[in-house]
DNA sequence: GATACCGTGGTGGTATACCAACTCGGGGGT
DNA sequence: ACCCCCGAGTTGGTATACCACCACGGTATC
C-alpha cells in the first residue's frame, strides 16, 4: 500500500528549537493569497499553512489516492508539528479529501461511483446557483468572467485553474453562499480525477465553447437555458473525465 | 454578549491527577457518562463525546447564538480536555455551527439573510434528492417513512426529530450521498431557528399533511410532482419559521 | 518445517506546558 | 476631572510527553 513516509521536504526552520522561538504569527494571507485566486490560500498561522500545503498535496496528486498517511509523517510536508497537522487533517476529512481507515488515515481513494455521485451533486447545485446568477450578476463580474473564458490558455494546469475560477465565480454570482460553497466543494471532489484526463486540444476547445455558451445565456438573462447548459456541461465534463479513468489509463493510480 | 463561562458541570473525574494516571481509554465515557443518560453520549472516544455534547448544546440553544465561548470554558460542558474540545470545535466550525470571532470563538448567530439562503439551498438539494428517490426507493424504506409521517406526535421536540428523520431518510433514499449530506447539513443550519417557531396544532398538521403529500407523490412515481411539493414545503417551512423570528418573538435571543 | 508466542516500533488519542497577543481595569499622572 | 499607561488575567496557537492499541517480525517451541 505504498506507505507514505515522505521525509522529502524538511521543516522550514528546522532548528526552530524550543516552543516559544520567533514564530511570526503573520498578518494573514496578505497579498499573496488574494493573487492566487482559486488556490487554497497561503494562510497565516502554522495551522493554515499546514492545511494549505496538505490540501494542495492531495489535490495535486502528490499524495496519491489510497495512500496511507500518518500525522507524524506529514509534519515535514506540512511544515508544522502534529497539532496543526492534525487540525488540518480534520478539516480535510470534512471535505472528503482525507478519510479514516481504521485507526489511521488514508488519502481519499478515487472511486468511480463516488465521482458519479459528486458529478450528479454538482449538476444540481451548480444548476441552481447559475439560475440565481441570471439577473443578479453585475456588469463587472460579467466582464471578469468574459476575460476568463475568452482567454483560456493552453497549459493543462492553467486550464484547470481557469475553469475552476469560472465555475466558482459564476456560482458565487448567484448570491447564495451555500450554493457557491457546494459548487466549490463538488469541484474539489472532482478535481483529482481531472488530472488524469488527457486534455486534447479538442476537448479543451469543447469545454471552452460550453463555458462561452453558458456565459452568453447568463448575460442574455435566459435562466432556463443557462441552467440547461450548465447541467449539460457538468454531465459532459463527467463523461470526458470518466473516459480517462478507464483501467488502462489511470497512470498507475489506484481507482476503485 | 453574555460571555458563557459555564463552570456548571464538572469534569467527570475531577481529581484525575497527572497525565498517565489510570484513564481507561477505550470505553471512555465509562460509567459516569453513561449515567448522565439524556446527554447525547453514544460516541466512542473523548473526542466524539465532546463533539456530540457540544453539537447538541448548540442545536438545542443551550449555547445561545452569538455567545462567546472559549476552549477552556467548554471543557466542563464537553467532558473532555482542550485537545478533543478543540477538534470538536473545528468540526462544528466546518458545519457552520461555530464561528471564529477575531481570535476567539462564538456560537454562530442566527442571521435572517443566512437562514433565507440556507432555505434556498435546501430547496435545491432536497428537490434534487427527492427527484432521484422517486423510482429508486424500496418498499421497506417507503414503509418506514409512512410510519414516520402517519404517527407524527404532538410534542414539539419529538416533532422536530421526526421531521428531521423524514427529510433525511427521504433524501438518503435518492442514493446520492452528497445530496443526502447536503440536505442534512441544511436542516442542521435551519434547526435552531425552528425552536423559536410557535408550533401551533395548525402548523403542525399543515406540515404533516405536506409530508404525506410528498410521500404519496414519491410512491406514485411522480418525479415532477414530488420535486414541486418538496420545494413548496421548503419554502412554506421557511415562511412559517420566519414569522417566529419577528423581533418581538425571539424570546430574548439575538437575531441578526 | 510449521506454528504459536512475545517483544518492538509505530499509530492515533489525549492531556498539558508554554508562548504571544489581546482585554480590561486600576492607578498614577496631568 | 480626564486620560494614559501598564500589568494581571485570559485567549487561542503550538509543541510535546505519555498512553493504549495494534501490526509485524523474530524466535522458540512443538
Amino acid at each position: 500500500m505504498t506507505s507514505v513516509d515522505r521525509g522529502v521536504r524538511e521543516r522550514d526552520a528546522a532548528g526552530d528549537a524550543g516552543s516559544g522561538a520567533v514564530r511570526s504569527t503573520a498578518a494573514g494571507s496578505s497579498a499573496a493569497s488574494g493573487a492566487l485566486a482559486g488556490v487554497p490560500d497561503a494562510a497565516s498561522g502554522q495551522s493554515d499553512l499546514a492545511y494549505a500545503r496538505l490540501r494542495s498535496a492531495v489535490l495535486g496528486l502528490e499524495l496519491r489516492p489510497g495512500d496511507r498517511v500518518s500525522e507524524r509523517g506529514l509534519e515535514a510536508l506540512a511544515g508544522a508539528s502534529r497539532t496543526p497537522v492534525r487540525a488540518a487533517m480534520v478539516r480535510l476529512e470534512a471535505q472528503g479529501l482525507l478519510r479514516r481507515d481504521g485507526r489511521g488515515w488514508i488519502v481519499a481513494p478515487l472511486d468511480r461511483d463516488e465521482l458519479d455521485q459528486a458529478a450528479e451533486f454538482r449538476e444540481a447545485v451548480e444548476g441552481a446557483a447559475v439560475r440565481l446568477a441570471v439577473g443578479r450578476i453585475d456588469l463587472d463580474e460579467l466582464a471578469a468572467l468574459h476575460a476568463l473564458v475568452d482567454g483560456e490558455p493552453g497549459e493543462p494546469d492553467e486550464l484547470l485553474g481557469a475553469s475552476r475560477s469560472f465555475h466558482s465565480r459564476l456560482a458565487a454570482a448567484g448570491g447564495n453562499r451555500f450554493l457557491a460553497d457546494a459548487v466549490a466543494a463538488a469541484l474539489a471532489r472532482l478535481e483529482r480525477a481531472r488530472w488524469l484526463e488527457v486534455r486534447t486540444a479538442e476537448s479543451r476547445e469543447r469545454s471552452a465553447a460550453e463555458h462561452r455558451a453558458i456565459l452568453a445565456a447568463v448575460q442574455a438573462g435566459e435562466a432556463d437555458e443557462a441552467e440547461r447548459l450548465v447541467r449539460a456541461h457538468a454531465r459532459a465534463a463527467r463523461e470526458r473525465t470518466a473516459a480517462a479513468l478507464a483501467p488502462d489509463r489511470t497512470r498507475g493510480l489506484h481507482v476503485t
